[in-house]
RNA sequence: GCCGGGGUAGGGUAGCGGUCAUCCUGUAGCCCUGUGGAGGCUACGAUCCGAGUUCGAUUCUCGGUCCCGGCCCCA
């Protein structure tokens, strides 16, 4: 009998690996870059986490369990709650703007399908502390930096919770929950039967639909025809201005709605090039959640980026160092042994651990593709040196040991 | 939770009620005890699981499971 992986989740093979890894550094690097420090926090939490920012509802979607006291806990589904639990618990007096990012897996009990697994890495930054325009502008374009240097190609949605949420102040906020749904997910029909349905003045009506329909990037004066010139607009176009000189490229959409309430004002969400149906790539915004967490009344804007949707599009492909083998007869094996201790610390080197003939540790070397094999041999023991065979073009020299490492260390 | 398509050695495949289940590739070893990529030989290795139909099932039926895509959901 066989032990299958889990449902949903995946193994990584060494060239897989390697490029996921690679990738990984390239969008740290830039994180860093930014000024954003790196934090980790549990792989599980107290299921209360997660029912007390996405509702009772999410915990069919939850690897949850009770541990041995007793306790509900749940593999993380997201990072935004763990981290700003973290800053309620430990680091609410730092000063401000904080700058945290994050890079770890994530859990969710759901029907995998492309771009979707029950284990899947999340990379995300929150900016806690501040609501300016320039924080929001700062993230955007952190999420846009990002994303190319991964080589990333896709569409950069901008939208404005507050505007929508103008329109429909009137509501109450169960209406305005579904409603939102419904334009975030563009299902004008249901939108209408919906809004005939809790008899919604003409007004409401007809602006909601002029709003969602706006497309593109000169429509704030045509939103401020709608709502009016209400402060969040002013701040949202000084915003869009600061992206601008980021030079970061954008449209609006004003139909964005990024399911949960928390969301205050700025959202924002990417879409990838070359995905299936799950291609949302990146997605945040400005949110309210501390607070709900036991700390202070702190405004923060944040986003999280689907990593395995990233590499499913990317097609950077990390620069291999050279592989170098050592042959070696069983009566200079120790001599190797030694020499592939120093050369280490130069190159990967691969020495025989199979006790294998010098032939058939050549084959060895030709099929792993090493770029140099070193032949410890009697013969060049006996004049203090050693052969450097070069795989490619197959020419080979007798060198000392310096002029081997400098000729493989040379790249 | 729902819908569709799938599941044959480690990877890729053929067979589709009836001899020992096909071929390619891979891995290990040998031919070949100091020179790789070719060739030959040998070994390893599979019908997803369970029930049913049948004299007989890899093949047909049902259920499960897993994979792929989609729906729902998407924090």
């Amino acid at each position: 009998m066989t032990v299958n992986r889990p449902r949903g989740t995946r193994d990584f093979l060494p060239a897989n690996t390697s490029r996921r890894r690679y990738v990984e550094s390239i969008m740290r690097d830039v994180a860093r870059n930014w000024g954003y420090s790196e934090v980790i926090t549990p792989t599980f939490e107290h299921l209360d986490l997660f029912t007390l920012k996405s509702g009772e509802g999410v915990v069919g979607e939850l690897y949850n369990f009770m541990d041995k006291g007793g306790r509900a806990m749940t593999l993380r589904p997201e990072l935004t709650a763990p981290v700003m639990r973290m800053y309620v618990n430990e680091l609410q007096a730092l000063p401000k703007p904080l700058k945290l990012f994050y890079f770890e897996n994530c859990f969710r009990y759901e029907r995998p399908q492309k771009g979707r697994f029950r284990e899947f890495w999340q990379f995300g930054v929150e900016l806690i502390g501040t609501k300016k325009p320039d924080s929001d502008a700062e993230v955007i374009a952190l999420a846009n930096a990002m994303l190319k240097a991964a080589g990333i190609k896709g569409d950069l949605k901008i939208g404005n919770l507050a505007v929508i949420r103008t329109i429909l102040q009137e509501l109450d906020s169960e209406t305005v929950s579904k409603i939102m749904r419904l334009v975030d997910k563009k299902e004008y029909e249901g939108l209408e039967s919906l809004l005939e349905e809790i008899d919604a003045s003409e007004a409401l009506k007809s602006n909601l639909f002029r709003l969602i329909k706006l497309e593109g990037k000169g429509i704030l004066p045509k939103v401020k025809e709608i709502v009016g010139n209400i402060p969040e607009i002013e701040s949202f176009e000084k915003t869009l201005e600061l992206l601008d000189a980021y030079g970061v490229e954008y449209s609006l959409d004003f139909g964005i709605a990024r399911g949960l309430d928390y969301y205050t004002g700025m959202v924002f969400e990417v879409y990838g090039e070359g995905l299936g149906a799950q291609k949302q790539v990146c997605g945040g915004g400005s949110y309210q959640l501390i607070q709900l967490f036991g700390g202070g009344d702190v405004p923060s804007t944040g986003f999280g980026i689907g990593f395995d949707r990233i590499m499913e599009i990317c097609e950077l492909v990390p620069e291999e160092p050279k592989k170098l083998v050592l042959v070696s007869k069983p009566v200079t094996h120790l001599e190797a042994v030694k020499l592939a201790n120093k050369l280490r610390e130069y190159v990967p080197v691969h020495i025989d651990l199979m006790e294998r003939n010098f032939k058939t540790q050549l084959t060895f070397a030709n099929n792993i593709g090493a770029d140099y094999v070193v032949i410890v041999g009697e013969k060049e023991l006996e004049v203090g040196k050693l052969t450097l065979k070069d795989m490619k073009s197959g020419e080979q020299e007798l060198l000392t040991v310096e002029e081997v490492i400098g000729k493989v260390s040379r790249q």
